[in-house]
DNA sequence: CGCTCTATTGATAAACCTCAAATACAGTGG
DNA sequence: CCACTGTATTTGAGGTTTATCAATAGAGCG
């Protein structure tokens, strides 16, 4: 049930090793430090120094980034194969964001200066590298344009189509979003509040667009909420 | 009364010659193209391929990015010294963003080839590159969260701070924003409207905390400005 | 079965947008 | 210098969206 991710899946899949053999995925991870952090622990918090640079092998993180006030909102998951904080570690600065396991995760933790050795010797991390944070960047720079420019049920849809694309698992009904989701976390991820998130899912489940459980989404019709988020 | 920027202030303060001698910034910028920009008129259109980077030498530029509904955000500002679609020329992809210059405006540009050429032969142009993406995705990621969480008149305050700081001169009864800067563009800024941004600066105006006029911002109290963006 | 956490739903209020109309301002040409 | 024109700005009224609060229902777990 949940999405794990083997070390040769790894070879093949992960952002970081685009481009490298095996045997050099190999010597890479042997140069890192596993950890295993169980369901809600934190990896590194906002606003420490942010020296190491991490892979997801197993699992998923929520990163997670909070305002003065307290308020807080979901900059992004990450799963298996991706890479979290390449900007901090390269920039020396501190992690802007929380990252906090949502089950049992395993990561592969690279501090700046081995990363700086690595890149020294395989070349292509620091061009995956490099194309990692470009990604965040686009991501970000979208989300930001729909956040400041439509309204909250289209951007609710849009949660639900990426977070579908990220974690989608096809079901006999429907495609599941296969991590546990309360209704909290959607709204964090689109900026606004579980109330709005549960009266939206509520329409949609009655026209039958989704399924919504305790944590748990399915989304029956993709195609109703793609066309729903980009209505005029 | 325009900014203005020398070359040879672009050798000490251009983003992307940071550690580089005088000699070698204008080696670099002897394989650049100069372009001269009239008041408004577009450097490169989102959705076009994005094949040149851009270093601004004299002048501002306007990045702004549009939905599918036709609504725009300013993604950002750019003043001389500073480069930009550095992350789209990287990625072979699509400008994500439309840059238009506010006043005459110059950049030089490279295209891709050039670049990654000047980057094998000067190191620091790669990392100062990396650096200036790190910068883009730290600045958006915490206006993404503002936008999330705070109430307009404080994302406004924020949004007027920020372009203090970028683009602010000492004047005799305030802090100038020395570009021309309707409520539309405030309000394009920080997500909202011309006529909560209008609103919003009358009040403020009898508070005394700035003094507004066509297309002009002074700001006599920043302190608080500051104050009220990071009130409960 | 009781406890805790999550979700639903209604009522209400606040924040903000939209539309319309009036006013102020800068530049231009007489 | 002044009238004219095209924007930019202001302000009011009204409406919509969305947040907030409160109370209830449901799900999972020991």
């Amino acid at each position: 049930m949940h999405r794990t991710f083997s070390i040769t899946d790894c070879f093949e899949r992960a952002e970081l090793f685009n481009g490298l053999a095996a045997t050099q995925c190999e010597k890479i991870i042997g140069h890192g430090i596993k950890h295993q952090l169980q369901p809600q622990s934190i990896l590194f918090h906002q606003g420490q120094k942010g020296t190491h640079c991490y892979l997801v092998t197993h699992g998923q993180l929520k990163l997670t980034k909070l305002n003065k006030q307290g308020k807080e909102v979901i900059i992004r998951y990450v799963g298996a194969g991706e890479l979290t904080a390449a900007a901090a570690m390269l920039k020396n600065g501190l992690y802007p964001v929380t990252a906090t396991s949502i089950h049992e995760t395993e990561v592969i933790g690279w501090d700046k200066p081995t990363m700086i050795a690595l890149m020294r010797q395989y070349p292509d991390i620091a061009i995956n590298l490099i194309d990692t944070v470009l990604s965040r960047l686009d991501d970000i720079q979208r989300r930001y344009l729909e956040v400041c420019t439509e309204q909250v049920d289209q951007r609710i849809a849009r949660s639900l189509l990426r977070l579908m694309r990220w974690a989608g698992s096809r079901q006999q009904d429907g495609i599941l979003i296969d991590i546990p989701l309360s209704r909290q976390n959607i709204a964090d991820y689109s900026g606004t509040t579980l109330y709005t998130v549960s009266r939206t899912l509520s329409a949609w489940e009655k026209r039958g667009w989704v399924k919504s459980g305790r944590e748990k989404i399915v989304i029956i019709d993709p195609h109703a909420l793609v066309s729903f988020a980009e209505q005029p």
